[in-house]
DNA sequence: CATGAATGAGAATTCATTCAT
DNA sequence: TATGAATGAATTCTCATTCAT
């Protein structure tokens, strides 16, 4: 096996790694979990229905990794933002920002993370998810108690309710065939009902 | 056929429907969307599988009543607060903790109102019913902004993240093989979370 | 629910489990476990591939019963046999007589009962019902001995090795597409054989 | 391509075919002939699944073949034994404990030359082992007749007879997941089963 | 020549829906 | 009108075989 060999052929299999993840996110996305059946997913990625065993172990494993690695990659844009500059106030405002827009941008994250899935696999990622998604702004609330930017709170209860405000908030307009209008307002809107929420001083 | 007759007949089919929905709902709380076959729906409600199409044209027809009707219940409960006595926090806090208090009772209900469903018809039913939802609590932001107990602020946007603030903090208790623990302090912790949010004074 | 419908009904329905055995264990006898997917026992029965599923729960399940309700039928004869008049010889010779007789008329028992099946659940059934054949001449065999017909001798490996010697004696003529002749000489002389391992006097 | 590469060409050929063989072998040992896929014999002999299509036209060739060798083996070591030295009754003994030995230390060879194949192929090949076995103890009885060391009686069915016997109570202690306990006193009342059966003074 | 990714034809199983009785 | 047996299409998953590289 040369070099060259190998290095294509790995591209080539990661290629279709990817492509096959895109086509599930895609359909998951257009229909939900029970739209993409193996078929679907195949066919979307131009291959065969087989071929998707090359590269996951079975259809769970496949919407778990879909479901993950949306999630991770959302977390990891949080985080980011959480360990940047300014007052807690200001990083929780653009967290929030930063979720909606790309809530309201490509819509599929936010509509896969609120679904339950049909696979048990499938559902326990998706708990995990929310269960991250409401650490990353735990954080947040520790912090901002800490430094009296906001009141004592229960903090646990209230990452949660930020979690499930904004996404409930999106929920409408990123449901499939929904219009999406005002969106400045409506992130504005979210903005502001989760800093009154959690107590910051600026309002 | 007699007007009696007649009038039992339609008593006896009225009492169908009701059996059949019952059986439904009891197998979706049991075991979600995917435990309730028609099969089984027939079986716990006492009849055969072809009997179920007198009463409903199709699986999805079924199942979206059985979301709808579910929701009509909450609903008019919450209505019936909304429409009471007190200060409008009061009213507020009051639906919270009503909604709140069933779903950890029987957790089903809020479940299925989060729980993406297999069949697109459903899933549309859920969506209208989040709006419903939205809407009760919108009637109580627009008296609480005229009677100056909250501050102006997008009624819309806040009663959507009403509505997903605290579904969110009971999924995860609420969640099929999840403890049920702490829940008085839980569900004050949403109370305040909510009270906080659209700017109550009491806090 | 009438009386005569539901006479017909359960009939028609005995028949059709009755119909589905009947088809698979042509099938196996035709070309082995293998050859009979459930879609060509369905299609051997008359009936869709689902239809099965109403009669048994499994593939396992139903090829688990085509193989015991065989030996069942068998081991009844053998056991009638066993418990009828005559010397312990002469009754040995009349098991092995008639099991023989039977093989050679229709292949499929003896057959399926020495094949190695796919399903686990299948292959213990058959482990089992070669243990069940042996107790049958373990019971001969402590008979002959008490009776000194037979010397001492051990019992279960000598049940073992007469089943074993009969049935591979005829597994080459009953084997699919295998030619069936001198069918009394045969069976003498595995008849001979089997009187003289165990000590018979006659010989 | 020159005489050297040539050869060294054929012994590589020739070495593969082996590793294939005894990796298939091997793998029927573990699981029976469903545990050895194609991918799961090319994996264990250190090749691709592609290359196996080099040596062996198709999966049943290569299972034929794994069956004839063992079987091959298994036979050129009673033929060793037939044609050594003492009484055909010490020989027969031989035999029947050489063989049983060897079915109690590797139980896959004993197992497999029972078992029904999945594929039709093997069947013919497992059938055909079965007739060559029976060769070897029908010479056996050829010469204990003729040298009146046992009585008249018909030598193909006396062969057949002794195959199945030893096999079959070979079949419980080697089948999978079974308990092998007992060895010396299970081979012994093998031998002294078939040297009754055969009519050998001894007894 | 060897590779191993991809194919494609099945395998068992499930279940909403229909329809003869 | 009610029944529930039967259908048939869809599902996930497996694997011998092929063929571009």
């Amino acid at each position: 096996m040369s070099y060259k060999r190998s290095f294509l052929m790995e591209e080539r299999l990661a290629d279709n790694r990817q492509r096959i993840l895109k086509a599930a996110r895609a359909l998951v996305a257009e229909g939900g979990f029970n739209h993409a059946s193996i078929a679907a997913v195949a066919a979307s990625a131009g291959m065969s229905a087989g071929a998707i065993y090359r590269y996951f172990p079975s259809k769970s494993a496949l919407f778990v990794e879909v479901l993950t690695s949306a999630i991770d990659h959302e977390i990891a844009i949080l985080q980011a933002i959480v360990q940047g500059e300014g007052d807690v106030t200001a990083r929780l405002r653009a967290c929030v920002e930063s979720f909606a827009n790309r809530a309201l941008e490509g819509p599929y994250l936010a509509y896969a993370f609120i679904a339950e899935p049909a696979e048990q696999e499938v559902d326990e990622a998706r708990l995990l998810g929310r269960i991250r998604f409401g650490e990353v702004f735990k954080s947040l609330l520790i912090e901002g108690i800490e430094k009296r930017e906001f009141p004592a709170q229960s903090i646990d209860i209230g990452a949660a309710c930020i979690v499930g405000a904004f996404t409930e908030a999106l929920v409408r307009p990123i449901a499939p065939r929904a219009k999406r209008d005002g969106r400045a307002e409506l992130v504005e809107g979210i903005v502001a009902f989760c800093l009154r929420a959690v107590g910051a001083k600026i309002f």
